[in-house]
Order: structure tokens, then C-alpha cells, then sequence
DNA sequence: TTTACTGCAAAAGGTTTGCATGGGT
DNA sequence: ACCCATGCAAACCTTTTGCAGTAAA
């Protein structure tokens, strides 16, 4: 926690890159907070704390701190990408439910055996996998049954 | 084969909707061909073969025919979504080189067996899952192995 | 001092929509 | 005959880019 910006400060470094306060602030606010995000999301977020970073500046370092791997993409809906920070929060998976929306985050072993199968088997070098798994959440599933949809 | 249209001409006389000309000929362009495709490719196919249909009609056709099953969104990449289509193909995940773009398709029975574990645990109703395993294919790591890259 | 980074605004590119016409049922 | 579906073009929205000014190193 707060090891980010270390992380981030080494990173455009070794880069030859400059760090700026923008990157910084960007940075803590994507770590601030648990969920997933967006552009729109994490630039009215910084705005509503008096940040005057701008979208332009978001959309131009959101490579640079994927690069680093602190975030990553995770899903394309309503038209645009949504990420999470993946930095000190180990790797996992998703399950979502396709009517409220709500995300469930898992991390499954075996995960990691189909991974080094599928590298032998295709000579891959594997860098991540992604498992999204779709359904109905329990509360859907009741308030459906309850209001007699989808049979 | 072949069976595609009359599947989706039930289905949409079960919806009440209409079928036309228009929706058949992008089905039929969508199945002509095993790979993954996209919105401009398919329109660019149906126009090389004398096709009048708009892009307009893709893009309002897409959500019916993923309704219908016959389709699904597979990734999101260079701007624009990518698509495959599903029936009669079996259910796959993809493993992607990263360099390249090679999509190599496989089955693994294990994660069904993750599905279920996940559909008990968290009191879901899976409706499907979606792995995408990413990494260098053999190839290009020769390439890069030759070139002296990535060290 | 150099030149990467920023904010702003305009542009670009994918997707959606309004409208008048055409065509299933 | 009804009204859903189409083509066209404009609109919309997310993301990218050109530019002039600013500030890391």
C-alpha cells in the first residue's frame, strides 16, 4: 500500500522518462479505491477532489501504467474499456452477473495447470491468462423466480 | 451447415420480427468463412461479392443474431470489437500471441469443472465462461530469440 | 537547456440514430 | 395495410492527436 508511486517512479525512470505530479495523482486515485474504473469514472473522481488533471492526460498514461503493471484492462462494455489495479492485489479472475452487474472476484488454481499445459502443448510462452465467467447472481435469480421471468 | 439460416429464421419468427434478405445474406457471409471477424471486414466481404447491405443493418443486426446464439463478441482490439461465430463450431477459448495475433483455439474440460465449482460457491447460474490466455507463439520467439529482443 | 508532458480543442474512428423509403407478413 | 427493416447521412461518444505553453531532469 502507497508502494505504488515507488514502483511507478522506478519504472519511468528506467524508462528515461519524466514523472510528473499529474501521473502521481492519477495513480493514487486509481489505488484509492478498491473497484474497477473508467476514463470518465477516475477523471470526475480526480476533478471532484479539486485535481485539474485533464482526460487527454488520463487516456495518454493509461499505457504507460498498464506497461508498468499496476492496471490492467478488463472488460470492454457500454462502449468503452473498464480497468482495474492489479498491483498488490494478486492475480484473479471474474465472475459477473449478467443482469446487476455485480463482480465477484475468484482466483482458481487450476487455472494456473491449463496455462502450462496449453504452453507445452502449443509451445506458447504464457504471460496471463483472463476467465470471465458469466451468469445470474442468487438476488437475480430470486427476484426473476419471484416476478416470474426467463421461465 | 447450412443450418445456420433456418435457425435464425425460427428464431425470429419466435421474436415476432421480420426476416429479410439483408439478414440472411450476413449470416450466410458471417458462416462462409471459419475465422473471427469484425464489423468492417464482414462489410467490406458482402460488398466484394456485390452485397448492397449497409453498415447500418450490421450494426443493427449484430445484437439479434448474438441473441439468437449463432454469435458472440470475443475481444475487443484495435478500437473495434471482434466477433465468431458459435454454432455448429463448438465451445472454444483462445489462446493469442500477443506479437503476431496467431489464435490458436482450444477445449479444456477442466474448466467447465471451474464453472461449476465457481456456480456452486457463489450461488450463481453460469452462463458461460470466457478464458483468454495470452503469451509469445514459437514463432515469434524465435524471432525475438534471433534479433536479440526482449533479451 | 532540452524536450517530454500538459491542457485545450479539434479530429478521428467506431457505433447509434432520425428519417424517408421499401418490403415482409 | 401495417409497421418493421433498410440505406443514407448526421449525430454521438470514446479515444487520439496537433499545438503552444510549462516544467522535469
Amino acid at each position: 500500500m502507497g508502494n505504488e508511486i515507488a514502483l511507478f517512479r522506478s519504472f519511468i525512470s528506467k524508462k528515461g522518462l519524466r514523472n510528473t505530479p499529474e501521473r502521481e495523482e492519477i495513480i493514487k486515485e486509481i489505488f484509492s479505491s478498491h473497484d474497477h474504473f473508467d476514463v470518465d469514472e477516475l477523471y470526475l473522481r480526480l476533478r471532484q477532489k479539486g485535481s485539474r488533471v485533464s482526460k487527454a492526460s488520463i487516456y495518454r498514461n493509461i499505457p504507460l501504467i498498464m506497461e508498468s503493471c499496476l492496471i490492467r484492462e478488463v472488460w470492454h462494455e457500454d462502449g468503452h474499456m473498464h480497468y482495474e489495479h492489479i498491483y498488490g492485489h494478486g492475480h484473479h479472475c471474474h465472475l459477473r452477473c449478467i443482469q446487476c452487474g455485480k463482480v465477484i472476484e475468484f482466483v482458481d488454481q487450476d487455472l494456473f495447470e491449463i496455462e502450462k499445459r496449453l504452453g507445452t502443448k502449443y509451445d506458447f510462452e504464457i504471460l496471463e491468462h483472463r476467465l470471465d465467467v458469466i451468469g445470474y447472481c442468487s438476488e437475480c435469480r430470486q427476484h426473476a423466480a419471484a416476478a416470474g421471468d426467463r421461465s
